[in-house]
RNA sequence: GCGGACGUGGCGGAAUGGUAGACGCAAGGGACUUAAAAUCCCUUGAGGGGAACCUCGUGAGGGUUCGAGUCCCUCCGUCCGCACCA
């Protein structure tokens, strides 16, 4: 019997060499099989992994094991997302090149993983910065421009002054750039956008049909894209009081019903009517010069009153040439929604009716509650927004907020003034377009030449791709591309005269919208795609990664997948059929007494009864043991994946990851967890041993019969097989190994008891353990692959445990003859009773009946009821 | 404000409407040891009882049901996302 400790250190780049060397990870197209494409989340190359990833990553591989392991054809790539701004950083703070800095990065990060033992298939890697990659980024940009999904224009963009790029919409986190976290500036610039607004319908219809997607992103995507529905007015304005050459405001409204309830216009201060009016009111414009400063930041919004100045101008009201309404210019209209204008309500908006408040116009309410006396409705602060009955609205009265609605679009649609309808329905949404412009180097380069004759002409294919000059200076801050000597000198393809390069690179958003259809066939390199490969293995069936992707990437690559459909690139519209999102790691937080922050690495802590206190190892300063955090480096509550797969190794690294939370939730990472996982490896690997030296008694053939004890070894473990093998299938990763410490437990007691019978174990109960410990090996071998192999071979295998079936499950086992029902007497369990598998529910109930613990429990009453639900439960109601 | 998720022992958590607390961590007791580490065994929701067993118990209150941690209503709390969106 082995009574060494399993030593990890020396059995895992063992087992890592054997998988490597006889390549049972890579993939082929070919294989008829049918196939399983699992993806996580690809990672940036800063340099090193983190805990992040490695729960990431084996959740992936447990997946990608497992499904492997059930006969599917599995694809699990992996890749880097390898452009972006720390590489830039790194070249003004280091004076390296951001390329070396990346590929360097990518060496260190890629051995790591393979320290993992992760089953991926490295033929496919695939780097975001590499020309091999990006130059069919570049002809899918010409394309999607071929077919209208690419536009160019001037707008007013998301500047961040710190990292000196534009950002979009989605990377501005309250008004924040999301890793400057600069307050961000409103600047005017020309940009190049994809169209996403072109698939707004689309995608947010498409989110009813993915049922494998948490319901919580496909919430956030879903208010992200912001649809509502409405009707678009045209205001006439009073030609007395409008300024030359305005003759009309056109607001959109999700409540034309209240229209008659109007007491104000109101217009954003970069509304071109307030441009307008302000010319020759020096007043106006300086408000909304002051307007433009409030900014855009949270707190600002949150706590600026609402302003606003009256124009003079005055609108009329589409039902009553005589009714004019006052046009203000307020400071709570943005421009980037609707049309930038709105008429007030304030009987029925909270936000409208503290505006009147404040300039004194007052409050009629048109939407009566239900059982409130009409006559008597007043609105005097707060504003009601519920469904009721109209009043005060002419000819709206009695209807129902519906159908005045309804009557109100009626009539205006059909109203014509010049040559166009004063309403038109109208579906508005809060989505833009996706502005991917950046100003910065390390990036895939926009392939567009600006000619002064020829305006902007595409890169022609065949001078694809744009390729990244390397020798580019930081030493200032700007676009090092821009102030290239000659890389953005080129002749126009069109007329041959002088042009110039863009010197915008896309945003690296871009590079990760469609990593996941290279990766079906990397090789090919005349299209970014083949097709029909692409096809097989899309969609992806199960994308791990964390919830901050909830609306940026996942949304990217919802409409890229769109796009390259529209443009013959993939046979298909939604990249992931299944989607998880997994909790973070979180640590707890050592604080010394300068209030500075100590790594967990520099700290011992020390369990005294239920005190626990914690001491710097360097010089046992006390140090303060704070709040649960997610591991950051600037609450230095960080632990080193490197380290954990040292000192215990990456199978323990994994079981630990796996098992103390649900997958989905935070996990707190602990010594005491690390430790427990490692004691079960040990544990595991003693049990083997001795199953091992049992087990090699056993017949060759299966025997006849079983004991008593030898049958319940088998349905232990092929209870535990069906048990885990539905954990796995659900991502209840936590629960499954639960399962697999049961199944651990029940087999060593029942080894354990032959042993202390003495007398060595008959041949159908060593037959049996053979069996159980082969199984075991089989259940845990996707969490941990190298202690997996160990004991396979220990067991006397000559395969590979990795290559192995997943073992079918002898469902005859799972049957019991005679089963034991829990007995409760009015809904307490009072008694068990034990009965045969297939007895009548009669049975049953005469069986339970005569049970002096339920006759007890009755106290001489006589039962009303027995309710008995087979297989589970009985119920006396007495 | 709107939307979503969640609330179970000392802690992480388990439980297709059917025996609440699986599994682990921590803690306490014991065995082995000169001693420690490691390992193994036992106990561990609260209260009562020598024991069998009994009572209470899944944030609070109500409801549906033979039966509710689970479903419904009201409330409280925590976390997350969005937010002057017309």
């Amino acid at each position: 019997m082995s009574t060494e400790r399993y030593n990890a250190s020396e059995a895992e780049p063992r087992w890592q060499k054997v998988w490597e060397e006889r390549g049972i990870f890579a993939t082929a197209n070919s294989d008829p099989r049918p196939k399983y494409y699992v993806l996580e989340m690809f990672p940036y190359p800063s340099g090193r992994i983190h805990m992040g990833h490695v729960r990431n990553y084996t959740m992936g591989d447990v997946v990608a094991r497992y499904k492997r392991s059930m006969g599917l054809n599995v694809l699990h790539p992996m890749g880097w997302d390898a452009f972006g701004m720390p590489a830039e950083n790194a070249a003004i703070e280091r004076k390296v090149h951001p390329k070396a800095w990346t590929y360097d990065n990518i060496a260190a990060m890629k051995s790591q993983l393979k320290s993992m033992g992760l089953s991926l298939d490295w033929a496919r890697e695939v780097a975001t910065c590499d020309p091999a990659y990006y130059r069919h980024q570049q002809k899918m940009f010409l394309d999607f421009l071929r077919a209208g999904l690419v536009e160019r224009k001037q707008s007013k963009v998301n500047w961040d002054p710190v990292d000196q790029t534009v950002l979009a919409n989605e990377q501005v986190i309250d008004g924040r750039g999301w890793r400057s976290n600069a307050p961000v500036e409103q600047r005017e610039l020309t940009q190049w956008f994809f169209k996403i607004t072109a698939f707004s319908e689309d995608l947010l219809r498409a989110i009813d049909r993915l049922d494998r997607w948490p319901e919580k992103v496909r919430v956030m995507q879903r208010n992200w894209i912001g649809r509502s529905e409405g009707l678009l007015v045209r205001f006439a304005l009073d030609p007395a009081t409008a300024p030359p050459g305005e003759n009309e405001l056109k607001v959109f409204t999700t409540r034309p019903d209240t229209l008659f309830g109007a007491k104000f216009m109101a217009v954003a201060p970069d509304h071109p009517l307030a441009t307008a009016a302000a010319k020759d009111n020096p007043a106006l414009a300086e408000f909304i010069a002051e307007c433009k400063r409030q900014g855009t930041a949270q707190e600002v919004i949150e706590t600026a009153e609402k302003k606003g100045f009256d124009t003079g101008i005055r609108a009329i009201h589409p039902f009553d040439p005589a009714w004019k309404l006052p046009v203000y210019v307020a400071n709570f209209i943005l421009m980037d929604y609707g049309t930038g204008a709105i008429f007030g309500c304030p009987a029925h908006d909270q936000r409208d009716l503290d505006f009147v408040n404040k300039y004194g116009l007052g409050a009629i309410p048109v939407v009566c509650p239900p059982g409130v006396d009409p006559t008597k409705f007043e609105i005097t602060d707060v504003a009601y927004d519920g469904d009721g009955t109209m009043i005060n609205s002419r000819f709206l009265d009695g209807l129902t907020v519906e159908q005045a609605k309804e009557e109100v679009a009626r009539r205006l649609e059909s109203e014509i003034r010049g040559n166009a309808p004063v309403g038109e329905r109208q579906v508005q949404y809060r989505l833009r377009d996706w502005g991917i412009s950046r100003q910065r180097y390390w990036g895939c380069p926009i392939p567009i030449i600006h000619c002064d004759a020829c305006g902007v002409v595409p890169v022609p294919e065949k001078d694809l791709p744009v390729v990244l000059p390397d020798d580019v200076t930081f030493d200032r801050p700007g676009n090092p591309l821009d102030r290239h000597p000659t890389w953005k000198h080129v002749a126009c393809p069109q007329c041959g005269g002088a042009a110039r390069r863009e010197t915008d690179t896309m945003d690296t958003f871009v590079d990760s919208s469609w990593y996941f259809v290279r990766f079906t066939d990397p090789w090919i390199a005349t299209a970014p795609t083949s097709r029909p490969v692409a096809d097989r293995w899309l969609p992806v069936d199960q994308y791990i990664g964390g919830i901050e992707h909830a609306i940026l990437h996942l949304l990217y690559s919802r409409f890229f997948t769109r796009a390259m459909e529209a443009t013959g690139h993939v046979g298909l519209d939604e990249p992931f059929a299944g989607l998880f999102t997994q909790g973070m790691v979180v640590h707890e937080t050592y604080q010394k007494q300068d209030g500075s922050f100590a790594m967990p690495s520099e700290v011992k802590v020390e369990v005294n009864g239920e005190h626990r206190r914690a001491t710097l190892l360097a010089t046992g300063e006390e140090v303060n043991i704070g709040s649960i955090e997610k591991m950051s480096k600037s609450k230095r509550n960080t632990v080193d994946p490197d380290d954990i797969i040292t000192t215990y190794g990456a199978d323990v690294a994994r079981w630990f990851m796996l098992s103390d939370s649900p997958p989905d939730r935070d996990v707190i990472w602990t010594e005491e967890g690390v430790q427990g996982a490692w004691r079960f490896v040990q544990r595991l690997w003693r049990l083997i041993g001795e199953a091992a030296e049992l087990g090699a008694t056993a017949p060759a053939e299966r025997p006849q019969d079983f004991s008593a004890s030898a049958l319940a070894v088998r349905k232990t473990a092929h209870g535990a097989l069906a048990k885990v093998s539905e954990a796995i299938e659900r991502l209840h990763f936590n629960v499954c190994l639960a399962y697999i410490r049961e199944f651990y437990n029940t087999l060593n007691a029942a080894i354990g008891e032959v042993g202390a019978n003495g007398g060595g174990p008959t041949p159908d109960f060593a037959w049996a353990v053979r069996e159980a410990a082969d199984i075991l090996v089989k259940l845990f071998h996707p969490m941990m692959p190298h202690l997996a192999e160990e004991c396979w071979a220990a067991l006397g295998h000559k395969t590979l445990v990795a290559e192995e079936p997943w073992p079918p499950v002898e469902e005859g086992l799972l049957i019991e003859d005679t089963i034991t029902l829990p007995v409760q007497v009015n809904g307490r369990k009072r008694a068990e009773v034990t009965v045969p598998r297939n007895a009548q529910n009669y049975e049953i109930e005469a069986a339970v009946l005569v049970l002096d613990a339920v006759q007890k429990a009755l106290e001489g009453r006589v039962p009303k009821k027995v309710i008995v639900v087979p297989q589970r439960i009985v119920n006396v109601v007495g």
